[in-house]
RNA sequence: GUCCCCUUCGUCUAGCCCGGCCCAGGACACCGCCCUUUCACGGCGGCGACACCGGUUCAAAUCCGGUAGGGGACGCCA
């Protein structure tokens, strides 16, 4: 094990969307590629909007993208005493103050601020008064350096320096006695050693002040890499309105998690030309530096791309595993029809997504009801129950590979004068009701020759009445 | 408004640090052709970008300066 140690640090306030998923990606690839550490620490210090739903749907999406860590998770709400004791710390050493303003009247200034075009930050008012009255209530501010820079090497975004007459005073410990998230971020994230902070670029002007905080306090200040975040098709930041962000909406829409971590780890990062990379292979050849500094556009065509592939090489016995969820929730039941991994199969070319397969394999556990009748007017009635009639006739043995069943098919063009077309399309029209289907011989190797010459013989039926 | 960051095909990106191999490469998408019993897969080809303006240089996507555009932050949220 080396010294490196990361985290992932999300507040329990929604789902785990995949901005999250993106950075906690980034951290687990890092600790596998560096033998490091990696850690969960759940931010609830804002115990108002922290849900327990939200701990969960955060680390189901972890569990199913795989993304083991190795300690934790930590609730910031369990350590609310040590925040105590820093700020107390900071007090005593004068580098922190007790504040009586208002949240009003500091609203009132920040407007103010704004309106005259200056930085709306805390003027200092309870920085250096002495005559604070110990009745009222106050919060706690950092005694900020307001003189010289602050400034940090990124490891992806480079240098970045602050004046630091641009960072105020900011608040450590609220008015009720609950400190604030800066504050947290830097206790936790020494007191459990973190050596690398790896986040989104919406934390890079939260750094300076941390560093300061991390130099008061007597701490190491860790290394950081700020990483682009990820924008809608409209390069506003991702939301709801983009579509689906949410880790395990994406399962449920049947996309497989090696290929949204494939995705994932493409977007922002890359390696020369390669666009495929299995776990092992991103935690091979995964490298902070080569993260891109801009920001990047979630584009769900590449993803459906990945999956269509995670898709066609996948271990059929698996996808049927995971298949089973998305034709349950079509009623459909694969019991006494085919075996569903020989279903997989015939399908694994042809499906984007496990919905989509499982669109595509209702057919084979419910004969059709209907047939695609602008397919089925392409040949004339005759035709067709010549063709529903000579079929079952060769269909005699029980048991047929698909090259037997292909085999089967030419023959019986060539003793017909057919073209395969002739033949294959009706036959396809009536074991799947439509043209969108496995080739035949897959069709009904795996349907059987049972229930095959049964479906013909219904689709017979159904031509014949029309006549 | 102030500060910070960013800017290569529609999208993800390679190249940029260490100028010439780049009239810029790959991938997704799109278009066409081929394969083909449908739908797909696959193969081949096409379309398509260095934000802009100056400077340095024999030579700039690559170095320097500026402009524009975009994003982020400015909370007793995280």
């Amino acid at each position: 094990m080396s010294e490196l140690r990361v985290r992932f640090a999300p507040s329990p306030t929604g789902y785990l969307h995949v901005g999250g998923a993106r950075t906690a990606l980034f951290n687990w690839l890092l600790a596998r590629n560096r033998g490091g550490t990696f850690i969960l620490r759940i931010e609830d210090t804002d115990v108002e909007r922290s849900t327990k739903e939200s701990v969960n749907a955060i680390l189901e999406g972890m569990k199913w993208l795989g993304l083991e860590w190795d300690e934790g998770p930590f609730y910031q709400s369990d350590s609310f005493q040590l925040y105590k004791e820093h700020v107390q710390t900071m007090l005593d050493a004068g580098k922190a103050y007790k504040c009586c303003c208002t949240a009003a009247e500091l609203e009132a200034k920040r407007n103010l601020a704004m309106q005259e075009g200056r930085k709306p930050k805390y003027d200092g008012t309870c920085r250096d008064r002495t005559d604070l009255p110990d009745s009222q209530p106050y919060v706690v501010r950092f005694r900020a350096p307001h003189t010289g820079v602050t400034s940090f090497d990124d490891l992806i975004k480079g240098t970045i320096t602050f004046p630091n007459e641009e960072l105020d005073d900011l608040i450590i410990q609220r008015t009720d006695g609950t400190p604030t998230y800066n504050f947290c971020v830097v206790v936790d994230d020494a007191s459990m050693k973190i050596t690398m902070v790896i986040r989104g670029d919406d934390h890079v002007n939260n750094t300076p002040r941390q560093i300061q905080l991390y130099e008061a306090l007597g701490f190491p200040v860790p290394e950081f890499a700020h990483v682009p975040m990820i924008l809608g098709s409209d390069k506003t930041r991702l939301s709801k309105r983009h579509g689906a962000t949410s880790v395990i909406a994406y399962r449920d829409m049947g996309f497989l998690p090696e290929a949204l971590l494939n995705y994932l780890v493409r977007l922002g990062w890359s390696n020369g030309d390669d666009e495929i990379f299995s776990r092992d292979e991103m935690i091979k050849k995964f490298d902070i530096r080569n993260v891109g500094r801009s920001a990047s556009v979630f584009n769900t065509e590449k993803l459906l791309w990945l999956n269509a592939h995670y898709i066609k090489y996948g271990d059929p016995e698996r996808l049927a595993d995971l298949l089973l969820p998305h034709i349950s929730k079509r009623k459909v039941t694969t019991l006494g029809g085919p075996d569903l991994m020989t279903v997989v199969k015939t399908l694994q070319e042809r499906a984007q997504t496990l919905e989509e397969m499982a669109e595509r394999a209702v057919f084979y556990y419910n004969a059709p009801e209907n047939y695609d009748d602008a397919a089925l007017a392409k040949f004339d009635n005759d035709h067709l129950m010549a063709v529903f009639e000579a079929v079952p006739r060769k269909l005699t043995s029980a048991a047929y590979d698909i090259s037997g069943i292909d085999a089967l098919f030419k023959e019986i063009c060539t003793e017909n004068g057919w073209k395969m077309g002739q033949v294959g399309q009706p036959i396809r029209i009536a074991l799947s009701g439509g043209t969108q289907a496995p080739g035949i011989g897959e069709i009904v190797v795996t349907l059987g020759v049972e229930e095959t010459v049964r479906r013909i013989q219904k689709a017979r039926e159904f031509v014949a009445a029309k006549k």
